[in-house]
RNA sequence: GCGCCUGUAGCUCAGCUGGAUAGAGCAACGGACUUCUAAUCCGUGGGUCGAGAGUUCGAAUCCCUCCAGGCGCACCA
């Protein structure tokens, strides 16, 4: 990878819930009250997993109330989809987990509670005990699409939660230095850090994107040397670039824009004036070019925060007494000592070095310090794989502090394996041989681009290939997903040339869903709100992508085998509900990913 | 040497925080377009979940020990 900086990361899109669905596949709502609505309700924002756990919730403490069961402590209930049908929709595994404490056959617990469950609204066909104590939950047919009225209620929302209640959060990512254009080892950690804040913010949290920059080092110190030097070599000078300088052909760009500027009038001034303020036109033009480079990958950042900012009014310098007077600073020779080891750190780390000069560490430390000033309650930063051994000292810094120790989350990236054609690509910042974040978006597209760096959780290696990633074709991830999008609005365009539309809720006949791919497209639809919960909880925003690829493949798989539109209005107009359902999963999900929903393709 | 990550089908990887017979894509082979988009679908084959021990009703998942690979172990950032 790359990384003389310790950061890398993320793309932007925000989760807005775009008001109305396009309209060109927007299916009537008519005014009639529904003739088809023979479903039960399920209350607002309830899953089919959320209610069942309410029943067996009531059920337990039933049991408990009769006498049947003696339990000291309510049990966690949980409930999975099955994966297998004779194990019904769903199961629960509690009566093995009471088994212990209630100190009774988990079978015999399983038969107490399931014998206790109230189900007024009759959503179960029926509980089955099977194995060692599981309880099978058999789901009665007709209540599956009713579950389908809250996709339409929440259209855009759809996926949304609130876990968050509106707590602020900070993303920190990709913070590159701005010693060069952004390559793509920078953009996965963009796009992981850009999809984690869309998700949070689907979750209720208050979101807040920052690129931390780092331009108060001898890193950028060099970038203007560097520039100088070529600047000299432009005016015909003989130059030798020592170890440390920056040899990319922007660097010459640069030069060459100065040349054409100012002439050789720098030539005159003081060596170490002129070296500052090539760093000042280096630093402020690559950082120009970096925030375009995102802007075009779709990624937004909030704020972008300059180191330098930490030394104004000594900011640094008050940190370093705080922690003094804290007790953890100590000074041994001429430098001081942070005493991160007491917070289990392997060893303690210097803040200020012998010659006076405060370490990246110790500004790290204030800019963290600062990002809880400003209030957010917690703070998650996206760094390399390769500055995993930071994380204890950084986190060692956030307890000195006194937040907690869950305060500071780090998600790694690992690092991006450039391929073409199956054959490695080199990429290496100082000598220039990289592709840039920009080369890349200009070749396989924003969506490939973006898609692709979200197919692997982020902490494992990744293979990235240009040439399949542009390839139309179904080595493609993101084209199979797109299209079952696209697909589903030329259906919806077909039904409308025939005069018929996907209508409202309450008045398809929902109840004609039956097949079993349309009960699992409807279950996998109930899935998306759990889906990016966990996602959220987790971090780990690579989920979405596995998820949308079941969805679109359930879908494609249901296309094939079945017509949406039929002589048959009432079974018409329910695949149509259920279709479009099935496109605003797709289009939110993409939306968070950051990936266009195409109408055609 | 110490620490972190990784090891699952020929290849690339999932596996919902401990559940029932471990999944998908690619590759291989065989099928489906006068039909709402074939960038699609259907079928077949493919596994000592790196190894070993342990925890328990139950382990790819948790503990321990090894093996292999990657990355860290700065008064650099």
């Amino acid at each position: 990878m790359i990384c003389a900086e310790r950061r890398q990361a993320g793309t932007g899109g925000r989760w807005q819930c775009p008001a109305a669905r396009s309209s060109s596949c927007a299916g009537g709502k008519g005014q009639r009250v529904g003739l088809a609505a023979n479903f039960f309700r399920i209350e607002e924002r309830s899953s089919m997993k959320q209610l069942l756990v309410a029943l067996l919730d009531k059920a337990i403490r039933a049991s408990v109330d009769t006498g049947e069961l003696t339990l000291a402590t309510p049990p966690p209930i949980e409930i999975e989809l099955t994966k297998d049908p004779l194990h019904g929709d769903y199961a629960s595994n509690v009566a093995m987990i009471l088994a212990a404490q209630a100190k009774k056959n988990p079978r015999d617990i399983a038969r107490i509670v399931s014998a206790r469950i109230d189900d007024p609204r009759r959503i179960l066909e029926k509980v089955e005990i099977a194995g060692p104590g599981f309880m099978n939950f058999f789901i009665r047919e007709g209540c599956w699409a009713s579950l389908l009225e809250q996709v339409e209620r929440q259209g855009q929302r759809y996926g949304a939660a609130d876990v968050g209640a509106g707590r602020r959060i900070q993303v920190e990512f990709v913070s590159a230095n701005p010693t060069g254009p952004l390559h793509i080892g920078h953009a996965r950690g963009a796009v992981v850090g850009d999809v984690m804040a869309n998700i949070l913010a689907a979750v209720g949290y208050r979101v807040f994107r920052e690129y931390y920059i780092n331009d108060a080092g001898n890193q950028m110190n060099n970038l203007g040397k560097s520039v100088f030097l070529r600047y000299r070599e432009l005016l015909g000078e003989q130059v030798e670039f020592p170890e440390g300088c920056y040899r990319g052909e922007y660097i010459k760009d640069l030069a060459a824009e100065l040349v054409d500027r100012d002439g050789k009038s720098h030539l005159q001034g003081d060596p170490e004036e002129v070296s500052r303020r090539f760093t000042e036109y280096a630093g402020d033009a690559i950082l120009a070019g970096i925030k375009e480079d995102l802007r075009q990958f779709g990624v937004v950042f909030d704020l972008y925060f300059s180191e330098r900012e930490l030394y104004r009014e000594d900011g640094v310098g008050r940190l370093l007494g705080e922690l003094q007077e804290k007790g953890f600073i100590y000074r041994e020779g001429d430098a001081l000592w942070f005493r991160t080891t007491a917070f289990g750190d392997d060893k303690d780390r210097v803040v200020v070095r012998q010659n006076g000069d405060p370490t990246y560490f110790a500004a790290d430390i204030a800019y963290h310090k600062n990002k809880f000033q400003r209030g957010f309650e917690s703070v998650i930063d996206i760094w390399g794989a390769d500055h995993h051994g930071y994380i204890p000292r950084m986190s060692a810094a956030v307890q000195a502090l006194g937040y907690g120790k869950e305060a500071l989350q780090v998600i790694l990236v690992q690092l991006v394996n450039l391929l073409r054609g199956g054959k490695p690509a080199a990429m290496s910042t100082r000598s220039g041989e990289f592709v840039t974040l920009r080369e890349v978006v200009d070749e396989v597209g924003k969506d490939a681009a973006r898609y692709n760096f979200l197919m692997r959780r982020s902490d494992s290696h990744l293979d990235f290939d240009l040439d399949v990633a542009k390839q139309q074709s179904n080595e493609n991830p993101v084209y199979y997903v797109q299209y079952a999008h696209a697909r589903i609005c030329s259906i919806v365009r077909m039904a409308a040339d025939r005069g018929c539309s996907a209508p409202a809720y309450g008045q398809a006949e929902l109840g004609l869903l039956r097949l079993p791919a349309e009960i699992d497209l409807i279950k996998t639809i109930t899935r998306f709100p759990e889906v990016v919960e966990g996602a959220a909880r987790s971090l780990e925003p690579h989920r979405l992508t596995f998820y949308l690829n079941d969805l679109a493949g359930l879908f494609h798989s249901y296309y094939n085998k079945n017509k949406v539109i039929s002589d048959d209005a009432a079974l018409t107009g329910a695949r149509l509900f259920l279709v479009t359902s099935v496109r605003t999963v797709l289009k939110n999900a993409l939306t968070m990913l950051g990936v266009s929903a195409p109408d055609k393709m």
